[in-house]
DNA sequence: ATGTGACTGAGAGTCCGTG
DNA sequence: CCACGGACTCTCAGTCACA
């Protein structure tokens, strides 16, 4: 346990993302975000701030919680 | 409801952390940021990355999604 | 379709203060 | 004890070309 912040949010992300059967890309396109920004969250490469969580799971339909726990 | 993400985290740090019966300073200090950024947080008045809400979270022994959802 | 290095403007986070 | 400001450094947001 005690994985690292961003690689526990790239694995919740990954999971929920590929679990609604949506691409990278268009799961950017939604979330108004960045494709290859999709791509360094994913691989926990960023620190991102609370505003793209937000984004992140509004466009999931997923609480922030469901993303970072 | 929707009230900003910022907005949101400024007010359930300032209610957990007055539960605790804690000082701004004294809980910065335990959460390692300075206190003028927990001051700045309390009033949403910052977008703080995920790891610094870790911090804060292990610091009043919540989860993530207590501070954020 | 995704991973990765590099880039720039904007803002995250620190530290000095004051009322 | 806290809100708020100014000034600073360093990292993040957002983008691209290329693999």
């Amino acid at each position: 346990m005690e994985a690292d912040v961003c690689k526990r949010l790239g694995g919740n992300l990954k999971r929920l993302r590929t679990a609604a059967g949506r691409s990278q890309e268009d799961f950017a396109h939604d979330a108004d975000i960045h494709r290859t920004y999709i791509s360094d969250l994913e691989r926990g490469a960023r620190n991102p701030t609370i505003r793209v969580v937000d984004r992140l799971a509004k466009a999931l339909g997923v609480s922030m919680g469901d993303l970072l726990d």
